[in-house]
DNA sequence: TTTTAACCGAGACGGTACGTCTTGTCTTATA
DNA sequence: TATAAGACAAGACGTACCGTCTCGGTTAAAA
């Protein structure tokens, strides 16, 4: 019988560390520690810190309604806001830790790469507010969501590695790159 | 006076561990090892391994290239062709390895980032190829350029992290989708 | 729960090589290779290797019985057979050797030098065949034995430094200057 | 042709890290950088460490005059002032680690050993104020002088590596036990 | 109700790699 | 041409974690 508070423990504990020092010094022995937990029973249900990282962002623990696509009915606006967003949080030394730290464990662990490139970890609310873009006619219908989502979460994985700071309209410009063939 | 004989040594033996061992297997010791050249003759010139792997790519040794922009003078076939290049590398566990390899040390290292950021950590002739559109008039004169890129690059990154094959068709409707707004 | 296997093969690792290769050569990591050992199972339960040689002496792994003190009842003959079979131990390369060894692990660790300083490192029968010499009225019963002992030892382990031979008769009169003033 | 500079650099750095930290911690590089000289200068020069301390003593750097034997006419009282002023030294820590270092030194170099063999490293003045103690009939003309200097300057390098305060009465005791069958 | 089997915390174990320190050799440039 | 300066290959240092493996000490279901 699994423990609950263990478990629970375990992965806020997780949260905990790669918030404050990051992933490449997250350690097992530190996340046990931390947990007020033994080692075993964190190598008994995750094969990896990896894997644990990437419960977390399931459970919504990493990056919960940080990200949060709003529906204003214009499409763009909404667009230029999720990404301001993001690049508002690149700003600060910790947000781009997180997302430095997301994108290492990503390199180690499908389900975290996955997790990244459905809508950088967050509801993947982007997928859908895409498609209900087309409805409303705000898109062509034959538009290629899925390359587009690719094209603007993708520069916003890359604007973090690059550790530049983005600058005054890029997400705008970024935006209207990527809806530019697909609007009417 | 340092030895160039090293240098060389270190850096190529770098190379090779990378390319078969991915990022994450990578050690000083064994770069050391393989080089034949002491851990402090490493540790003397690099600050981490991070580092080593940057100047790597900087010295075009982990994708010389690999991924040369063609310029035929229709730039969507000249993307096509190189995003389509990208695919297939990514299609074999080894490019995928080595695409990841470059991520997880663009984590842990600006050089890395910017190196990627910049077209890829090739030549960076994407921007040339995109400024030469412009000239040729395949390009609207106020394109915004850095942003297609980051787009262009950080929608491969993204396929990279997700692991997902890239489909019949996704380099054209990329290249599309990046393009335009910026075409006609 | 200390591995009662691991502690008896590091001790006995110990042994061998300091008696193979003395102490100057030994190291934890040679230690650890020999036992079959991780190096933090030593660090985890000796501070130094100096400590791992008080230990091997402590145990009787280093000189057990090598230099049993006889009682025939005539206490200078005894200290002659006893002083003897040192200098003839100290003849061989690596009879030399291994005192050399113990003298330099006293210079680092006070329970090797009390050791030494009470008989040799040996079950310290010296003081009790002193005593044994006074009850049987061979000594008077004021003999200084502490200052017997010392001198007689002392002399063996600056022998031992000078790396001279001890030539023909100086065991007897290096018993008859210390037995010299307490006869009779 | 040998820079004398060099050479009493290198002696006098030797002598100030002997008896600042100890044989144990010190080390060619610090030697090189403490006399401001090339390793290759020391190593031109001594193939050891222990060989540098060993120069050291030999040119009375080390325990210049430290432990001059006296000579008042009463051996007895001689002997024991000079055993008092050692024992005093090596109740003070720095005298203490320095006697230390020497017989550190001694067991991976004979001349420090034979050095130390031959009164402690002094200008060996102790065997000839043994034989002059025979030409005042002192001492018995047939008295193992050398035997009685083993004795001696055995018990206290014993005593230095027992780390134990010498107590009251000891030094005279130890006089005693070594002229005791030689007086009269 | 008692057994028993799984899970728990704790932490020792054999290992690997870390980044530092020192060794003894070598090369360079300085004077 | 002997130096100081210091790079080099080698390898030990002591530390940090890895992932596995006992330990006893709770639980909770099965007997």
């Amino acid at each position: 019988m699994r423990s609950e508070a263990a478990r629970a423990a375990i992965l806020q504990a997780t949260v905990r560390l790669v918030q404050d020092r990051g992933y490449d010094r997250l350690t097992i022995e530190g996340i046990a520690a931390e947990a007020g937990v033994g080692k075993q029973t964190i190598y008994r249900w995750w094969p990896s810190r990896a894997a644990l990282v990437a419960d977390c962002l399931l459970g919504g623990l990493l990056l919960r309604d940080r990200f949060e696509l709003p529906n204003t009915g214009n499409l763009r606006d909404d667009l230029v806001a999720w990404v301001s967003s993001i690049f508002e949080l690149l700003g600060k030394p910790q947000g781009e830790m997180l997302m430095r730290s997301l994108i290492a464990a990503a390199t180690e662990n499908v389900d975290v790469g996955l997790r990244l490139y459905e809508s950088l970890g967050t509801d993947s609310s982007l997928t859908g507010r895409l498609q209900s873009a087309i409805d409303a006619s705000e898109l062509r219908p034959d538009a290629p969501l899925d390359e587009m989502r690719e094209a603007l979460v993708g520069a916003v994985i890359l604007r973090a590695l690059s550790r530049l700071p983005a600058g005054e309209g890029v997400a705008e410009r970024l935006v209207d790159v990527v809806l530019g063939s697909a609007t009417a």
